[in-house]
DNA sequence: CCTTTATGATACTATTTGGTATCATTTACA
DNA sequence: TGTAAATGATACCAAATAGTATCATAAAGG
């Protein structure tokens, strides 16, 4: 229920963002290359990649006179986290197997 | 990727309709019941209530002159199971988990 | 230095979104 | 039957979104 959650849902909302989360899974990239996989524009791109970067769902590390884009696990990590609201809606075996993960998710 | 999963990320998107689904989670309710836990009208509420809809986040029983909306756990499974394309960026352990949960939501 | 390359930032636009106000429809029931 | 209660639907509005085009800034390399 934070700030971050609530934005990190905001950024997940879009499918190019999506996308975009899933092309930095394979490979940290920089902007340039993020934007040759999409038919919009580099400056499109680069709104994307801000407002994930503000939902703490990728960060950003300068090298050079580049940026390279990589993926954020954490903040994937708390989005998903949300859906544990709903754990009693899930069967028994499922149910324990969550608890787990959320220790492991801290 | 699919098209029901993309409308629950974006239904997911605002936070009245988090509430909402945190709402449903505890009862089952009507939504004038729905309604009075927020300050908009109710006809916003039954927008927010149409848009979980159509994420498949929600179901709704007509009953009598009133209609219950009630949580969808499948829906919430699928839009959680986007996450599963992330598995190599989480711990071993984690991942292990996970393959189990994928498997119960079949 | 000067040019190229990579990115940042801003102004502008069309569409979507979240909300209100208002009216229509359907059902319970005295 | 006819009235109240619960919901559906539609027109309208302000603000946010996703995109473009354009210009500014910063760093590498010859």
């Amino acid at each position: 229920m934070t700030g971050a959650e609530q934005m990190g849902f905001r950024a997940l909302a879009d499918p190019t963002r999506r996308n975009i989360l899933q092309l930095l899974a394979n490979n940290d990239m920089t902007i340039a290359e993020v934007a040759d996989n999409f038919q919009m524009t580099r400056a499109a791109v680069k709104k994307h990649l801000t407002i994930l970067r503000e939902g703490n769902l990728i960060s950003v590390q300068a090298e050079g006179r580049s940026r390279l884009n990589s993926l954020n696990t954490d903040g994937l990590k708390k989005v998903m986290s949300w859906f544990d609201y709903f754990d009693a809606f899930w069967d028994e075996r499922l149910n324990t197997l969550k608890d787990e993960i959320e220790k492991d998710m801290q």
